[in-house]
DNA sequence: CGGCTAAAAGCAATGTGTTTGCGTTAAGTC
DNA sequence: GACTTAACGCAAACACATTGCTTTTAGCCG
């Protein structure tokens, strides 16, 4: 469904693929991302551009697919021993990682170069599937938790609406309030999981 | 602050503004979004294209501007005699104005062309002074309300997230259950109006 | 293992969008 | 009514985007 649709997954076109994104990487961080055109991508990445416009369609799109991957978790949650705790943890360094600079710039760019809202569909699901797992987790331990749905929609969605609407506070105090906050709520919800 | 700094408030600097606003909205329902460039834009409008590129900086912030114009609501929430029913229905509007196709377009033309934030805070402050009316209508009529701030994080935010980054559910019915949710919070937060 | 087919990349010319210096207009001010 | 300067128009120079055609090569099948 993506840009790149089913791409010949081996030998050249791969080589290609993680060349150039490797030459965004390294233009980024060389010269800001604001610098960044297709055709000096494309010479740093030894490709032409023609080659990029085709795979990609524009700057924009390949942008948003290299701040997809910079947005992907490395780890798995931490393990505290209850849910409080790791959900809270959880919130703060999501938190962190988000509402920094480079964090936003790549929600941005994730956003932005995204017709179809696949991108942003797997930012959303990285979140979610971390949340499951501690959910998971604190629900063997025997925990009452509440739906990955609620967590969605009470803790991840107020920070990530705050970090792209509001100018104002963004802490980790916010973070642990939000998760309280969804701790509280508790009722298992009727059935509506997606 | 904005790419208008202190735009020359009369005469021809207005009528140009005015022109070049009124030349997107015109292009933008003839030929679609996809369609506009600064060239085409400043033709219509009737100025050469070094003054839009000059004024606005590129065609996203042009665009940004302009979706803002979009999102301002036009009337303040219908008065229907209790909190539950003011706040349901206008998150009910709210929900179908800003999931709709155009709405979408609009708030990613909003988020896009605006490096500062400043639009995408228009936006959200747009959301807040509505909640707040109803509100005050509720509080005025001696009902237990929450805080703004509690309805954008629980009722705004996760409306905006799902359209934002999530493909599922977005209907009338899960506004409401936002909306009671939010309700059943209640107790009147500490002190964290901004 | 060698040949076939078509996807993907290279190349190059063309077209369009963007940027910039300089002269001109006109808004705001005294 | 004259002055100052922000904002606009014009046009040239520049960079980026697009596209037809050719060449390479990955994936496949005999």
């Amino acid at each position: 469904m993506s840009p790149k649709p089913m791409v010949r997954p081996g030998g050249r076109s791969a080589r290609v693929q993680e060349s150039v994104h490797a030459a965004v990487r390294q233009l980024q961080a060389e010269l800001g991302r604001d610098a960044l055109t297709v055709p000096l991508v494309a010479a740093r990445a030894g490709v032409t551009p023609s080659t990029v416009y085709r795979r990609w369609g524009d700057l924009q799109e390949l942008m948003s697919d290299v701040a997809v991957e910079h947005l992907r978790p490395e780890a798995p949650p931490a393990d505290l021993g209850t849910l409080r705790a790791d959900l809270g943890v959880w919130a703060e360094q999501f938190l962190d990682e988000m509402a920094s600079p480079p964090g936003r710039a790549y929600i941005r760019d994730a956003l932005l170069g995204d017709p179809d809202g696949s991108n942003a569909g797997l930012c959303s699901a990285y979140a979610a599937e971390q949340i499951d797992v501690v959910l998971a987790r604190a629900s063997e331990r025997g925990e009452a938790v509440p739906g990955t749905e609620q967590v969605i929609d009470h803790v991840v969605a107020p920070i990530m609406y705050r970090i792209l609407f509001r100018p104002g506070r963004l802490d980790a105090a916010y973070a642990r309030e939000l998760v309280e906050h969804a701790l509280a709520i508790r009722r298992p919800p009727p059935a509506e999981q997606s």
